[in-house]
DNA sequence: GAAGATTGACACGTCAATCTTT
DNA sequence: AAAGATTGACGTGTCAATCTTC
C-alpha cells in the first residue's frame, strides 16, 4: 500500500467533490474565455455586458450590477471604466438622486454582443450543455440552482417578490 | 411587455446555464476561500498542499502539479516559493535528471493541513455536498466527471491506464 | 453621518523571454 | 535544440480609504 492512507481526512470524499467542482469549472471557464478573447472581449466584460443586455432598459444600477454579477464594487468599477472607454457601455447619473449611476449597454455594445453570441453559444454547448443528455443536464441546473440558493441568497428569483 | 425580447439569443437557455455554472461556483468558492484564509491558507496554496499531500512519497513534480492544479506552470512556482519561505514544502532536486524539481509537503505543511482540515471539511458541506440530498449529490458529481472529461482531457483517472 | 461610487496601494496569476540541464 | 523551471513585465481584481450627495 502507499503513503496516502495516513491522515484519514485526507480521503473524504467532500474533499473530492470540492476539487471536482475546481477543476470542471475552471477547465469550463479556460475553454470559454479562450473563444471570448479571441473575439476582443474578456469574461467579466461580457458578462457585464449580458446582465446589461437582459435587463430593462438596457442598465443597472452599479450596486446592483455588482450584486448580480462576479465582481465586487470596485472591481464592476474598473470593468465599466473599460468598456465605458471603448464605447460599449455609457453611465448615466440618476436625475432624482444624483449619488446613483446606472451602467447603459449602448448599441455599439449590442452589435458586440450580436457579433460573439453564436460562437460563444456554440462553445458553451462543446464544453458544457452539449455535454450531459437533457435529463442529466437537468437535472444539473436543478442542482445548480438549489447550491447558489445557499452561497448566494440575494441571487434567488424567488425572493423578489414583491410586498 | 419589457425590451427584453429584442435579441432572440440573448434568452438562450446555455446562457443561463452557463450563467448559473459561474454564479455557484464563485458563491461555494468565496465562502471556501474565507473559511480557509481566516486560518491563514490561502485558495491556491491549500489546494497544492492537498494533493502534494495525497500523493505518493508527499511530492510531485512540478510540471505535474501544475497539470493537476487550477494554476499555470509559473503561477504554481510563485505558490511553491510562497509554501516554501513559509516553510510548508521542500524543493528536491531530482538526482539523475537535474532539471527536474520535486515540491515535497514538509511535516509542518501536514500539520497546517490537520489544523485547518476539520473546518474545511465543514464549510464545504455547509456551502455544497450538505446542500444536497444523497442521490442528487450523487448525481451531480457524476455530471461533473461527465464535463470533466471533455474539458480537461489529462486529469481523468482512466486514462492513468498503464501500457 | 450614512449610502453610492470611485481611487490608491497591493497581491495574485499569466504570458513571453530566459536560464539551465539534457 | 528541446525540456523543465523560473523571472520580468503586465493586466486584473480586492480591500480600505476617500469623495460626493443625500
Amino acid at each position: 500500500m502507499g503513503e496516502r492512507g495516513d491522515l484519514p481526512l485526507l480521503q473524504d470524499p467532500r474533499l473530492t467533490t470540492m476539487g471536482l467542482l475546481l477543476e470542471t469549472q475552471s477547465g469550463v471557464r479556460a475553454i470559454v474565455e479562450s473563444d471570448l478573447e479571441e473575439h476582443g472581449v474578456t469574461a467579466s466584460a461580457f458578462e457585464v455586458l449580458i446582465r446589461l443586455a437582459r435587463s430593462p432598459d438596457h442598465g443597472l444600477r452599479m450596486t446592483e450590477l455588482a450584486a448580480q454579477s462576479t465582481l465586487s464594487n470596485s472591481g464592476l468599477t474598473r470593468v465599466v471604466d473599460r468598456l465605458g472607454e471603448a464605447g460599449y457601455v455609457d453611465r448615466i447619473q440618476h436625475e432624482q438622486d444624483r449619488r446613483v449611476f446606472h451602467a447603459v449597454i449602448t448599441d455599439a455594445g449590442l452589435a458586440l454582443l450580436h457579433k460573439v453570441l453564436p460562437s460563444h453559444l456554440a462553445t458553451v454547448d462543446e464544453a458544457l450543455t452539449g455535454v450531459l443528455d437533457p435529463e442529466e443536464l437537468a437535472a444539473f441546473v436543478a442542482a445548480l440552482r438549489k447550491i447558489r440558493r445557499v452561497v448566494k441568497p440575494g441571487a434567488d428569483p424567488a425572493l423578489t417578490a414583491r410586498t
